[in-house]
Order: structure tokens, then C-alpha cells, then sequence
DNA sequence: TCCTAAGCGAGACGGTACGTCTTGTCTTCCA
DNA sequence: TGGAAGACAAGACGTACCGTCTCGCTTAGGA
């Protein structure tokens, strides 16, 4: 099927306004970008930039979807509680170090010290969300565990999170399957001990 | 020695000033306020405002003075290494959960949700700075420990906080006690095999 | 000799443009309307404006044209300099109070309040000159009249735009005899005077 | 009484703004200029100038407080109807003639072509107004006059205006005494058989 | 007790960025 | 191949804040 040659247009221009962004985030940080700024980078004229996007926000929301192939593949996954698992089955974490290596420009970009905000309040629910559903398929309901289990499930991700801007901010020094250990090491026992549960580290 | 009126004056201008910025915080967030807000709020002229603050962030970062009764407790505690430990020893985490829940008003408008980024940046290292020195004097330099020592303290600050800005986010449903057996549940396990180093919980 | 089919398409365009214009000169004013404005009444696309004319002003101008049946009308008139005239002799007045009287809707339109100051700038000459041209077959060149004739002429043409665009602009409620005569009422006695010559009123 | 400094910092920015209006409108034409011409020209700020005046109309109405002095002397004037009158008793125009050769660097500016719509749907309204009620004084209200009283009034103004645009336009190639004649030349005969009345030329 | 320095209210000002609007050009699609 | 559709560059608009500034008023504390 023939592509239209219009619609590539609007996808060359959405993409040169997203590279803008991207380069003026690792350059100055999202903050002290301006929309002229955008365009300047982009050689586009301003209309152009809010006939595709409502605001600076909006165009940096967009750039989420570059994650979508990924999160995309976590919705194949399959359920299985109460086994004893393998720890890298329950959690989506090294695929996201893996994935996040891979984009590394984009990710630091997004989440590192000069992605803002935004980012934060955006994209950390977007992350959030995907892991809780993946993460309560393997978690018992227990109502006695040591911690409360949304307590739990929240300092996971946010450990995640954590590591993850700290790798990327400080431009990966060990491999993403180094990260994924050290992330594990650090959270997998206790997280164990506040549900009750026992993961196997692999 | 007598004080003087209009030291007396200045501080109460301040204070407007700083219970007008809370107060906001607490309605709008952070990111929304203006500084004529801050002004209709306090009642006072906008040169008033430049005569005390650079801008905006610089009132915020004032009101962390209102941390240093707590800061300089921990400056006097004594240095233990190599012994077993009690957790409550090495780390100030229950004092600050405490200082939190007397304080919640304060610390939800800064650390919360509406707080915005700049606390975040700001007030992350001042906290960070003091635990890292604290935690420092029981953590053994081990070279070849499962987890980087520097990787291993941010990830045990950033839980802390992580923690405490969720338990004010959500109305502080648990008493600070609990809160702080959650947070060592959650990471004192992780933090001891990460740094090979034993820690008896209390 | 038969008309090309394209030819009609393209006056058809046109018409629809033009018919476009004249109905939101008559809702909103000539200068509130944008182009887009036009072209979404017209069910045209923004580049089939522009293959037609210049600017919106050009559209403007090309419904003129509709004047000119009458301004060919003019145009056969003979010279009779000296005599004694019948105003309706030397001025084309009554002929346009007719013509506008019948054409009610683009006189109104293109004169009347709400056509903008550009149909004055463009129809004022384009009228002015085919009355001038008209009225300097009767008007003797006399050096020491008491007004100088560009003058006089500049005011006699003034004062018949000006009740004309009154009479449209109150809907008409005289007939255009009517408004004829009131016109040389007011006019023929002064422009006479002015000139030193004498022509009968009707 | 002392006047406040600010108010006359005030009145100072208002003046630059509006003589940077008056001369650019000289120069080409108010339809042309936009409000950072007006600004790089006064000097001054964009905040400034939306702290004065709502838009560019707003600045050239404010320019229509310098007639307020003719207009006041008229306010003073008795009436005197029914009396054999001169007729610079009861036509302002001479004192308008006057006023705008004394004054023709604004009035140009105003009513000249380059003027723009806005002053003629502004201004004439304003000077409409006043000799209507001017006028009203001394026109009696016969029902059966051979013109209708409002359009006589409407022709009387209309053509005092177009003289004295032609006037300014022409750069003033004839006195204000020497216009007022041959304004009541071409309009006194008329205007007074119109209205069946009986005034006197000076 | 007066006087002078300082805190302060009020708000004008220059400046920057915003998001909206309209214009005229240009390219591609479709009948 | 001409007209429809609409992306695009350009740039003015009016709004919102910012941080600086000047101005008077008031009041405190030293002369």
C-alpha cells in the first residue's frame, strides 16, 4: 500500500521538532527551552510547531511513544502466582536497563537531571502504571505482610526509577545487566520480606 | 540587649512572605504561583518581595531553615564503625519521619506532590549531604562488595525519601514509627548484602 | 462560437467567491473578514482563492465590474457645453440612485457602513473619474469663479457618494427620485453659485 | 497644587506614544504601522504600551482629547432660533478650519487618507455630534421642508468634513477663511432652500 | 524633638515568552 | 491538468510574568 506523500511531510516535521527538543534538553535542559528556540533548531516557522502540538509539554509527551514498542512487548507476558520465580519473569526491569541502554540519548534526555518535571509527573505514572499491572500478577493479596502492598509496589518502581536516572545521569558505568543486579540485590530481599513472599534470585 | 523594631519588622515581613508561599503551595503548587500571588497574599508591595528574595526559589530554599533544628541533632552523634548496630544508630530515618509528622504542613508543601522540582534539587542534596555524612561513618570501604558503595547510599537516600514523600502525600496514614519500620523492612536487607556488612534490625 | 466548459468552471469559482464576500460584508463588515472566512462559504480550498486573486481587496475590486453596465451607459452621452441645462442632463445622479436602488444589495455591501474603508479608496476614483469626465463636458474652465473648480467638483461628487451611502445604509426610504432630488436640492444651488453658471432645476 | 512625579511619567510615556503614533502615521499611513513600530520609535516597552492603551485604536482615539479645547469653546454657544443669522453664528466650520490649520500636523495625521477607517467610524461620530447639536439650535423643525432635516444635517456635516480632508490632503493651498467661504458658498444656498429657511451670508 | 535613614506600598517600566491568528506560498492529491 | 486540501513560513497580536526601578509615605532611633 502506497504511503501518502502529505503524511510524511507531517511525520518529517513532527520528528525534526522532536530531535530539536531532544538536542536543546542535553544542551540546556528542558526548563530553559523556549518554543523559539525549537523552531530556530528545527528550521520551522511558529505556527507550524502548535499546529502539531498544544505546547512545549505536549510535544515532549509525544516522544513517550518511542517507549511504546517496548511496553508493548510486556503485555504478552503470562500470569503465574505462587510460583517460585525467577525474578527476572516478575520483573520488567532488565529489559528496561537493556532498552534504556539501547536509547540511552532519549532516556537521558527524558529522565535524566535536565528532563523536568514534566517528565516526572508524566512519564513516571506511565511507567508506573505498566509495572504495577506486571508486578500484581505475581503478588498474593496477603493482608498481614510486614508492609502495606501498595507501599511496597510503590517503593519498587521508584527504586527502579531511581537507579535507572542515576545510570543514565552518570552515563552508564556498568552494563545494563550490571544495573538490573545491583537493582535487584538492593530491593529483591527486602521485597520479599515485606510481602512474604520468596523470589529466587536467578 | 535590646532588640531592634525594625529587625523585628523585617523578620515579620518574611514570615508573611513564607506562610504566603506554603499556604499557596498547598493550594496550587508550586509550579503555579506567581510572585504577585505571594504578594496579593501576603499583602505586600512588590518591592518589598526583591528586597528579601532573588526570586521565587530563593524564598523556597529560605524556608529550609526551618530543617535546621533537626539537621544540627544529628551533628552530634558519635561515630561507631565496625560495631553491630543498631539500625536507629546509623540511620537518622525515624528522627526525620518524627520531625515530618510534627512538621507535616511544612513538609508536604515542600517535599509533596505540589512541591515542585526546585525542592527537589534543593533540598535532595541538603538532606542527602547529611545522611551520606552520617551513614559514611558505619558503611566499611569495601572494594569488592555486590553494589557500589556510592550506588548503594543513593539508592538508600532516595528510598527514604521516596518513602516520606508518599507518606505525606497520602495524608499520613501510618504513625512515623511504622513508616520507619516499612523503610528498613523495605531496604536494610538489600543495603546489608549490597555492602556485605551486617545490620541487626531493632 | 461556443463557450469552453473550463471557462464556466472558472466563472462559476469566481461567482462563488465573489457571492461569498458581498453575504459577509452584509453579516459582519468587510474588515472583520478573513480569507478562511470566505473560502469555508464557498466550500473552496485556500489555493483557489490565490489562483484568482491577489488579496481579499482584489476580490473586493473585481465585483466593480458589476458597474459596469451602467458606467458603458455613461459613456454614449454627448457634449453640449453652454447651454442651458437640465440638471438630469449633466448628472449622472439619478442613473446611479436607480442602479443602486436595484442593486440594492451589492450597493449596500460595497458602499455602506460596513464596506471598508478600501471600496472607498478604489470606487470613489472609479466613480469620481466617469462623473468628472461626465460633468467637465459642461463646466466652463472660468479662472475667477468663486470656487475652484477642482474643488466644487471634488465636493459635488463627495456630496453624492455621501447621500448615497446614507440612503443604503438607512435602507432606503425614499424612492431614488426622491433621493435625487434631494441630492440637487441641497447641491445644484451652491455648485452653481460657485461656479458662475446657471442650470435649471427640473 | 503639586503635581505627582509619577502621574508625569505618566503623561510623558502617553505622549511618546502618541506623537511616535502621529508621525509614523505621517510617514505611511496608519493601516501600516504595527505597535513595535510605535514602541522603537517612543522608545518604550511592549508591556507599556498594553499598560496605557487596549490596542493601536485605543492610542489614536486618545489622540481625539486634543479637540477637547475647540470642542469646549462651542459648548458656550446661545441659541437663537428663528433669528435672520450670520452664518459663522451657527456653523462652528470656521473655527474648525482654523483649529486644523493651526493644528495640521494632527489633524493630517487624523483625518488625511492616511488616516485609516478607524478615524471616520471614530471621529466623525465625535464632530458629527457636536454640530448636530449645534446645528439643532437654530434649524426649526418643520415637518414639511422640501429635504428631510436629518439628511440635510448629515449632507451639512459630510461636506464640511470632505472639505476639510481635501483641505489637509492638499497641504492647504488656500486660508481656513478662504475654505470656510467657499465651504458656505457650496452648502449655504442648498441648505437653506432645503430647509426653508433664510440665513444670511456674511 | 527633630531628622534622617530604612522599610514598605504602589506601580511604571523594559523585556521575554507565550499561544493565537491571519496572510500568502507551496506541494501533493484527486477527479 | 485544474481545483481541493492543507502544511508551512512569517510575523503581529494581546497576555502574563519577570526583575528593576522610582516615587512617596511612614516610622524608628540617633542627633
Amino acid at each position: 500500500m502506497r504511503e501518502n506523500k502529505t503524511d510524511r511531510r507531517i511525520q518529517r516535521t513532527r520528528r525534526l521538532l522532536g530531535d530539536a527538543l531532544l538536542a536543546l534538553i542535553e544542551e540546556k535542559g528542558y526548563a530553559a527551552i523556549t518554543v523559539q528556540d525549537i523552531l530556530d533548531r528545527a528550521n520551522l516557522g511558529r505556527s507550524t510547531f502548535y499546529m502539531h502540538y498544544r505546547d512545549k509539554d505536549d510535544l515532549l509527551v509525544s516522544e513517550f511513544d518511542h517507549f511504546k514498542e517496548l511496553f508493548e512487548h510486556f503485555e504478552s507476558q503470562p500470569s503465574a502466582k505462587g510460583r517460585h520465580l525467577q525474578s527476572s519473569e516478575y520483573s520488567p526491569s532488565l529489559a528496561f536497563f537493556r532498552h534504556a541502554g539501547g536509547q540511552h540519548r532519549l532516556y537521558k534526555a527524558l529522565m535524566g537531571k535536565r528532563g523536568g518535571e514534566t517528565v516526572h509527573k508524566l512519564l513516571y505514572p506511565y511507567i508506573s502504571d505498566l509495572m504495577k499491572t506486571h508486578l500484581e500478577k505475581f503478588i498474593p493479596d496477603s493482608k498481614n505482610s510486614a508492609v502495606p502492598r501498595e507501599v511496597a509496589i510503590h517503593f519498587f518502581i521508584s527504586s527502579f526509577l531511581t537507579l535507572l536516572t542515576w545510570w543514565l545521569d552518570h552515563d552508564m558505568p556498568y552494563t545494563a545487566e550490571r544495573m538490573d543486579q545491583i537493582f535487584q540485590t538492593l530491593t529483591l530481599s527486602g521485597f520479599n520480606s515485606a510481602l512474604g513472599i520468596r523470589l529466587t534470585h536467578r
